[in-house]
DNA sequence: TGACGTCGAAACGCAACCGTTGCGTCGTCG
DNA sequence: CGACGACGCAACGGTTGCGTTTCGACGTCA
């Protein structure tokens, strides 16, 4: 039998490994170095680099985000962008999500564990909170989840992978603000001609 | 003196390989191979894969995106929108950006250089906009152009790199009133306690 | 106690790439 | 026309990683 331990080191190894350097630069002899392992024990769990960082990546990412739910929207979206910009500053994620996603351009099979492991459980989160705030009267009938989200996470993240720094509380504060302003703005197209 | 159409030969291979395989996995010998060239050649103008890649990608980053000036804010933040989403769309720049990315997370030195490609120039196009805006008084006295450039890229950028599908008018015309409702709104803090 | 299976270590042949060097060719300038 | 320099090509020794195989040492279960 597989011992559990073993393949518990050699999950960590990769994930370190993957932050790193790199999906493109991961070898599997680094990673048994790494995980102070043969290179058998690995080669007898997976039998390529690619099927072994897809299986550990999308076991990793199958850590949900919470569902809010504080019964109002700007607070709801307040704190789910804390916590977004909280998981996109960790040390390991904010390497290997840029990562990922430059390989996915490349890798149908990584695009596909990438966009289950982000997109599936974000577009939840989204239509949660906006068909909350749309049941609550907060947000107009028809506010689409799809841009919600895209305003949500997308400017945490460009902000944090061009500038590298820290995102302070007030940027935070900001953004919320603007992102609740923006989806309680009418919904529909521009101004009828 | 070094031949011109092999400097660009080589040049144009650096852009296409980086965009196949990345930079982790670029190697000289295939640039030189794509390029139909001798490693002789490249190594006498670079001496370093990563000087190579820095000076290539700075040097094509340099086309800067026009400042729009239509009159009114809406137009010229769709406008700038419209061009920033060809622009990620583009077969180079759509595999190129993400790669540089990841990569700038653990090379200062391509980190510096992404930063000033992308950042200089936006910051620019951001202060113009809003500022002009402001002075038209379409929006309020105070608006963060920083927060304004993270809104308008942001959400294209990580919409384009989570779903890998193009984006269509009716998106980027629903994102655009989005983001023109965001920063009409007040750009002060949250509602007084 | 004995059989079985995983373990780390080491080595295999193969391939790619590194950065350098020497060679003979070719184009250009003076 | 002659010299110079950049060119391509090929080969250098060295490194790294691939995926496989063999080995002896343990650990576990019966």
């Amino acid at each position: 039998m597989l011992r559990g331990d073993i393949t518990a080191a050699i999950r960590n190894a990769v994930m370190n490994e993957l932050a790193e350097v790199g999906y493109g630069r991961l070898s599997i002899e680094a990673v048994a170095r790494r995980a102070g392992v043969g290179k058998t024990a690995v080669y007898r769990r997976w039998s390529n680099k690619l099927e072994m960082v897809l299986e550990i990546v999308s076991g990793v990412a199958e850590r949900s985000v919470p569902m809010p739910d504080t019964g109002s929207f700007a607070t709801d979206l307040q704190l789910t962008m804390f916590i977004v910009s909280k998981a996109l500053q960790h040390r390991i994620a904010s390497q290997i999500i840029p990562d990922l996603m430059a390989e996915a351009a490349r890798n149908p099979k990584i695009a596909e564990t990438l966009h289950r492991a982000l997109r599936t459980h974000q577009t939840a989160v989204g239509e949660t909170i906006v068909g909350q705030a749309v049941a609550r009267g907060e947000l107009p009938e028809g506010t689409d989840p799809g841009i919600a989200v895209d305003l949500m996470i997308g400017p945490l993240y460009w902000h944090l992978a061009v500038t590298r720094t820290p995102i302070d509380e007030d940027y935070l504060e900001k953004m919320a603000n603007a992102v609740t302003a923006a989806l309680k703005a009418a919904p529909a197209g521009p101004p009828a001609p």
